[in-house]
DNA sequence: AACTATTTATAAGA
DNA sequence: TTCTTATAAATAGTT
């Protein structure tokens, strides 16, 4: 519609193409709002320029909600982008449920060993077979605290050596330097003995020097201690 | 352009309507596709018609394209949306790292009752510690198995005496029924203490008639019994 | 859906 | 750009 007809291509030359970019827009963006209006329907064109501007027309919606809109009928693209989004969502949920469910059979378990909750064990064996391993892990635990007090006493015996071998005379009640990066109570004069009663008095729950087992039934069996008791708690000892 | 003018305003008839919005639409659309060829630009056009059948046209972008690039100039909507699902995104990944992270701190802690790694406890007062709350479970353990077995005796005595009330003479090795919903040993004659010994027989790692810890310090302290180790070993059993 | 009289859009020129 | 104008295109009303 001009003085002459337009092939359907690009037109290459820039003033025109501008040129006409301008006046066909403005075209487009009429016919448009004709469209809406007369035949009281959505309507909604975006033009991007060749250098980013953005041209558009909506009527009677917002140009979102008819995005909105037409995400929901093609329920794809963006809404693929949602879905995706979901997807991974729910992906992250499962391992959420996941992790949880795990974290409360640990715990079950741990209870198992702490004695907290003995329910799950319903049997005689399954109890004993408990009992066992336990036993096993408290030999484990004794073998442990003996290597390190072995350590211990070792580097102790090392120091007071020396410390002879300075001075043959040392008082009794000396302090002792720090020699190791564990804490140390006062070197008394007869070290290595008077250290182990050191660690007893420290901390009533290490069974080094510990005479008998601190379990109630432990203190009954004390009550009608017989003649071999004391051999048995010396056995007991680890 | 027709055989006559044409207000710019909702057309009442019908059918009226309709054809026009068939007749505009194509023009419409013929127009945006025009335009984007003669003048190289991204054009987009959504039409929804009263029914809500959707027509578009997109070129030479795509019109998911078009709406993002329309999203990102205008800045709002649907980028809000994908921000908001990034959020609950990383709360959730936050989540999931916390419970892997607790997770791993009760796997820890559990590995030290198990014994499997006592790393983390570095001194003697830790692993007294320790030691003592074991001997507190054992004792917890076989108090529970205590606990079973009087039951399950005390159900088998019931089951003796009616069996003695219907037939006094019943003879050794008589098959005894199921009394209980727990697996039973065939009913010896000295019912009580053949069923101990059944049970001691079926289960090594019950402590029931144990006469001796199982552990191996304990298998070696038995090398070297003395004269107080039966009695030891008897008080040793709860 | 096709026709066609008319209106509208717009190409080219100023 | 905008205006003009010749003319192509679109389309309202009719068939």
């Amino acid at each position: 519609m001009g003085r002459g007809k337009v092939e359907m291509k690009r037109i290459e030359n820039k003033v025109s193409r501008q040129v006409t970019f301008s006046k066909r827009r403005k075209g487009l963006l009429k016919k448009a709002e004709e469209l809406a209006v007369l035949c009281d329907v959505d309507v909604g064109v975006i033009v991007f320029s060749e250098r980013g501007k953005l041209f558009d027309y909506s009527s009677p919606a917002s140009l979102v909600d008819l995005i909105h809109r037409y995400e929901a009928v093609t329920n794809t693209q963006l809404f693929h982008q949602e879905a995706h989004c979901t997807d991974h969502q729910q992906q992250m949920a499962a391992e959420i449920s996941k992790l949880q469910h795990e974290y409360q059979q640990l715990e079950a378990r741990l209870k198992t060993y702490t004695g907290e909750d003995l329910s799950s064990l319903t049997s005689v064996v399954e109890l004993g077979e408990l009992e066992q391993q336990l036993e096993s892990v408290v030999g484990r635990v004794r073998a442990r605290k003996d290597e390190l007090f072995i350590n211990l006493t070792d580097e102790l015996q090392l120091k007071i050596d020396e410390n002879g071998r300075h001075d043959g005379t040392a008082a009794a009640g000396v302090e002792a330097e720090e020699t190791t990066t564990m804490a140390e109570p006062p070197l008394p004069q007869s070290p290595s003995f008077a250290y182990l009663l050191a660690v007893e008095e420290k901390s009533a729950a290490s069974t080094m020097l510990r005479l008998w087992p601190q379990t109630d039934e432990d203190a009954d069996a004390d009550a009608d201690a017989d003649g071999g008791s004391s051999s048995r708690r010396g056995l007991q000892l680890w």
